[in-house]
DNA sequence: CTGGGGACGGGGCCC
DNA sequence: GGGGCCCCGTCCCCA
């Protein structure tokens, strides 16, 4: 944060050093904070704030009058600044720079890694708390003489002031040093607000990715200084200003054009001409708190993309040119025109370009092609976000997608498509967690141990509407990743954290009660799958009485006395009721849980969760050993093996090793011409003795004819031969791997040929019945493949032959001490 | 081919 | 009963 100080230095009366800050033309501005209503200035916000409601203008009305007593007491989660830990990750980093809180990110120039703002890596509600601002603390007496105030802050005492808390030196500051003012309420997102003897800034509104904070002064805050309550406002004055001292400084130029009166660089006027006009009088930033970073940054390039947005049809409705890149001879810094080593950055440099405000992203932004607007504004159903975006931060040092840098200011949103299109409405909202502990981490993660800043839940919320949630759209309201509810809803703001929410909402447009396969689009509507559709059957005339295991669709055994939860497809059983239902969604093909940017069904909502991190690049899990991240658990657990050398899978016909069973598997391919359990009747040779043996099981045709039974006919020949086929990629899989290590016996036979032929029996019951890409599908369980394959599933290999159509009813089963001849 | 990583499916257990 | 968390396992891709 910059240039607060030094900017509106001359309209405090509150501080005698201000006069010494600032030299710019408002002096005599007599701001009075109350003078507009906020509605005015939320009318001109852009398209997006619009859609607001009324409820949520309300809100935001609201919090935005809120104390800095109410920010404190109602702030709803806090953010802390990314540790200073000595090592590896901060290095190269100023403290400021490291001290990013990770779901952060900072706007740099594309050549450079020059800081110029800070942006959202990620959604962030309304009513989060960053800070403490950090930095040098100076007395009023204490203050170095010719010190550079860009980054001082004025702590106050009993309405008093107290002292300033200096953010220059970036080893001695934090992030929040880079956080640019904002231009108008519209635009405003943060709220600075002094708590206790420290500065915070909230946000007062929903940041979604990829937008930058803009910081103003919460009212009482600017009341102290004497500032006006928004940065518009302030605008305004300054304008005003301006304009009267343009008309007397043209004056003054017709009486006396060769005396070249002392010019004021910072003159509204000017820099409302933008920086196409500043061949003389540089383009100036507008004449209020614009921070400063980076105030001195020598990009001369960006005075072409500059020009270059410009003329672009892109448009904006932002109204003012600010340039950072010149402020410090456009703004009032006395000390940056008259000792330009006080800036940490050199000299001026060319105008930055500007920075739209989120608020100005024309409806649909139709002139961004690499810009996805979210499918529903930020305040929805769904807010807040469920953990999954926020519990897990990047590394405060992650780059944003596309180099991160608006490189042209107005561009910046096209940096973060992918951001763009993650916005909470489509991520799902998780039951309990509706409210304040959505944020929270799970402490169990290896990489949580060393990251703190993860938004925390504060003690008390003003969100606390946010818990009835739950009450109010129901326990399955969690339910609801479905974006197409998302972008149905007509009240796209109203449901904010500190609004009724779902609430508000029509019941039409409540969440789902329940997932249903009906919500899977074209993946219902076949009879069979119904059979096993648990919404179906749970919200049909089951209803009333019907609970607990009624509601599936088929009757369950009873064990001892006991329930025995045993799916009716494959006969697994489990140990709770609820196992048992998300498991026949395997079966039943329903994925209730849809990722809504890129429609993936999952059938587990924590699937989602962990799916959605391949949409946000979220890495929660980091090694410890080499801080490499990882965006499971299981592909850390696989990575560390690298470190601790351990190599669980080992080849069996050699001594190598492997970390992963599939790189085992693909070694074993190497082998594939090493088998050495030859079948004495055949030409078939095989990898483990119990392929062999399964092979001798019955399904050799030579010892079928050569036993002195009758031929097989050419169907059964056929089936045989199929049998054999799967019997060769039995040999190939870990299964013939594991049970080689068994001892031999009708147990292990009776497994390995149930396994086999049920594999064969599905795959052929799938082609049988045309249904071959719906893995699991319902459609097996009424079709006869089904029956016979349950049939493997629960009875004996004996009893299975019996049965099977596809033995040949001529083949001669040969006893066990023949197989293993 | 090997090594490494990403993504995902599935299930157990606990709350 | 439902959801969250964690784990294991698998497949795929790429260098």
């Amino acid at each position: 944060m910059c240039g607060w100080d030094q900017s509106f230095s001359a309209t405090s009366h509150s501080s005698a050093m201000l006069t010494t800050e600032g030299a710019h033309t408002v002096e005599h501005n007599d701001v009075k904070m109350d003078t507009e209503p906020h509605r005015d200035t939320e009318t001109q916000m852009d398209t997006g704030s619009k859609m607001a409601t009324d409820t949520d203008s309300k809100m935001e009305v609201d919090i935005m009058k809120w104390t800095e007593a109410e920010f404190e007491e109602k702030c709803t989660y806090i953010v802390k600044d990314t540790p200073q830990e000595a090592g590896t990750e901060s290095e190269g980093l100023t403290r400021a720079e490291a001290s990013l809180p990770r779901n952060l990110a900072f706007k740099q120039l594309a050549d450079s890694k020059e800081v110029i703002g800070v942006a959202s890596r990620e959604y962030i509600p309304k009513g989060t708390r960053f800070g403490p601002l950090v930095g040098q603390s100076y007395t009023a007496d204490s203050v170095p003489k010719d010190t550079n105030r860009k980054y001082f802050w004025r702590i106050y005492s009993e309405g008093d002031f107290h002292h300033f808390v200096d953010g220059l030196d970036e080893e001695r500051s934090n992030w929040m040093r880079y956080v640019n003012p904002a231009h108008s309420a519209g635009e405003q997102n943060l709220a600075a607000c002094q708590n206790g003897m420290n500065i915070y800034f909230y946000t007062v509104r929903a940041i979604s990715p990829g937008t930058e904070l803009l910081v103003w002064y919460c009212p009482e805050f600017a009341h102290r200084l004497h500032y006006p309550p928004s940065g518009e406002l302030m605008m305004q004055k300054l304008k005003q200003e301006s304009l009267l001292e343009a008309k007397q400084q043209a004056s003054e130029e017709r009486v006396s054009s060769s005396s070249a009166p002392v010019k004021r660089e910072h003159s509204v006027s000017s820099i409302l001409r933008g920086p196409t006009t500043s061949s003389k009088r540089e383009p100036s930033r507008p004449l209020y708190p614009r921070p400063l970073y980076p105030p001195l940054c020598p990009h001369p390039h960006l005075t072409e993309e500059f020009l270059s947005l410009k003329t672009s049809p892109i448009q904006f409705g932002y109204p003012a040119i600010r340039s950072p890149g010149n402020q410090s001879s456009a703004t009032p810094s006395p000390s940056a025109r008259s000792s330009p080593e006080s800036s940490p950055h050199g000299s001026p440099a060319a105008p930055q370009p500007t920075r739209p405000s989120s608020s100005f992203y024309p409806r649909g932004l139709g002139p961004f092609p690499g810009y996805s607007p979210p499918a529903a504004p930020l305040s929805s159903p769904f807010y807040p976000p469920g953990p999954h975006y926020s519990r897990y931060m990047l590394p405060h040092h992650y780059s944003l997608p596309g180099g991160g840098v608006p490189a042209v200011g107005g561009m910046f949103p096209r940096m973060y498509p992918l951001y763009s299109s993650l916005l909470p409405p489509h991520m799902p909202l998780l039951p309990g967690e509706a409210g304040r502990r959505f944020l929270l981490p799970d402490s169990s993660h290896p990489s949580f141990s060393t990251h703190r800043d993860f938004l925390l839940p504060a003690s008390t919320s003003a969100f606390s509407a946010a818990t009835s949630l739950k009450d109010k759209a129901g326990p399955h309201y969690p339910h609801h990743p479905y974006p197409g509810h998302a972008h149905a809803h007509p009240h796209p703001h109203a449901p904010t954290s500190g609004s009724p929410t779902a609430g508000t909402a029509p019941p039409s447009e409540r969440v789902p009660t329940k997932p249903t396969s009906a919500l899977l689009g074209s993946a219902s509507g076949r009879p069979e799958e119904e059979a096993i559709n648990l919404s179906k059957m749970k919200r049909g005339g089951g209803g009333g009485g019907s609970t607990g295991y009624k509601t599936l669709p088929y009757p369950l055994k009873k064990q001892n006395g006991k329930i025995k939860y045993e799916c009716n497809v494959c006969s697994k059983t489990f140990g709770q009721l609820s196992n048992l239902k998300v498991h026949l969604r395997v079966h039943s093909g329903e994925r209730p849980f849809k990722c809504s940017t890129c429609s993936k069904g999952f059938t587990q909502l924590a699937h989602l969760q962990k799916h959605f991190l391949v949409h946000t690049g979220e890495k929660p899990h980091e090694c410890s050993v080499c801080h490499k991240r990882f965006s499971s658990t299981s592909n850390l657990k696989t990575h560390l093996r690298l470190h601790s050398g351990e190599k669980p899978y080992s080849c069996k016909l050699c001594p190598a090793k492997f970390t992963q069973f599939v790189h085992l598997k693909l070694h074993k391919r190497l082998h594939s011409r090493e088998r050495p359990h030859k079948c004495p009747h055949c030409h078939r040779h095989y990898i483990h003795l119990c392929s062999l043996r399964l092979h001798l099981k019955g399904y050799c045709l030579a010892a079928v004819t050569s036993s002195g039974g009758p031929t097989p006919s050419p169907s059964t020949q056929e089936e045989l031969q199929r049998i054999n086929e799967e019997i060769e990629r039995f040999d190939m899989s870990d299964h013939a791997e594991r049970l080689d290590q068994l001892q031999g016996g009708v147990e292990v036979e009776a497994v390995l040929e149930k396994q086999v032929l049920g594999m064969l029996w599905r795959e052929m019951d799938l082609k049988t019945s045309g249904y071959h890409h719906h893995k699991g599908g319902a459609s097996e369980l009424q079709s006869t493949g089904y029956k016979l394959y349950n049939s493997v599933n629960e009875t004996s290999v004996i009893k299975l032959r019996r049965s099977s159509p596809l033995l040949p009813s001529n083949v001669t089963i040969k006893q066990e001490s023949e197989e293993l001849a």
